[in-house]
DNA sequence: TCTTTAGTTCGAGAAAGTCGAACAATTAGA
DNA sequence: TCTAATTGTTCGACTTTCTCGAACTAAAGA
């Protein structure tokens, strides 16, 4: 069985970490493990191969922000929140703050 | 002339202004414009191909990071800060308080 | 007008994203 | 066990995005 690579903190860099929450499918991700806490991948309703969601979900775990660990035939997901937040403070927040009130915004504004 | 394009600050999405920075280079250019303010394309001092600069500069106008103006020969590049702030609160400082502060540790731990 | 300075655009090769198909690993049932 | 189902990864091909040097444009100055 393959270990899954997770960077230790002082491997995550910030290049990487933003590199890896800018795709939408990314950031949709990450704000769902924000709101739900742990997932797993096909958790993920979206009209995207499942192949293209392993590689998205491998640079999310890769940079540093998502932890993965494996339980029967499926991963669980979590954000690396503390570490991230030690390392970048008030990064993750203002990403998904911005994100959720954009979700509010779009909630009240489409009708 | 040709007209720079710049987004309306609607037209700015997280996930853009995220990819933008998730480039080492992308992410230098905004660190030096936050330090020092306006700065033209070849103040950076990096070894880096002049077209290859463009095509960052250009990435960062686009995504909404950066305003760019021409003065005669050359382009006088500033942050957004305050539509970035307006649109993701926090989110600049916590970048730009994380590279900071990390080009501070680098500098004492050197040597 | 000729030169210099400052960037952009173009074309080609390298790297990364996307997909379906095939593969591996675990669980559950006959 | 053997088989099937579930969950995710890897592979190969195609498209898109980086990176570079070379050629180009636009303004300033002698």
């Amino acid at each position: 069985m393959k270990i899954l690579f997770h960077p230790e903190p002082q491997q995550i860099s910030l290049a990487g970490v933003l590199y890896a929450l800018g795709d939408p499918v990314r950031l949709d991700i990450v704000c769902q493990l924000a709101t739900d806490g742990e997932l797993t991948c096909n958790a993920f309703d979206c009209e995207i191969a499942k192949s293209t969601l392993s590689h998205h979900f491998k640079v999310l775990r890769e940079s540093g922000v998502i932890y993965s660990r494996k339980e029967g035939t499926q991963h669980l997901n979590s954000l690396r929140r503390e570490d991230l937040d030690q390392l970048f403070p008030g990064l993750l927040d203002s990403v998904l703050g911005s994100l959720l009130s954009k979700d509010r915004k779009t909630a009240t504004t489409v009708q």
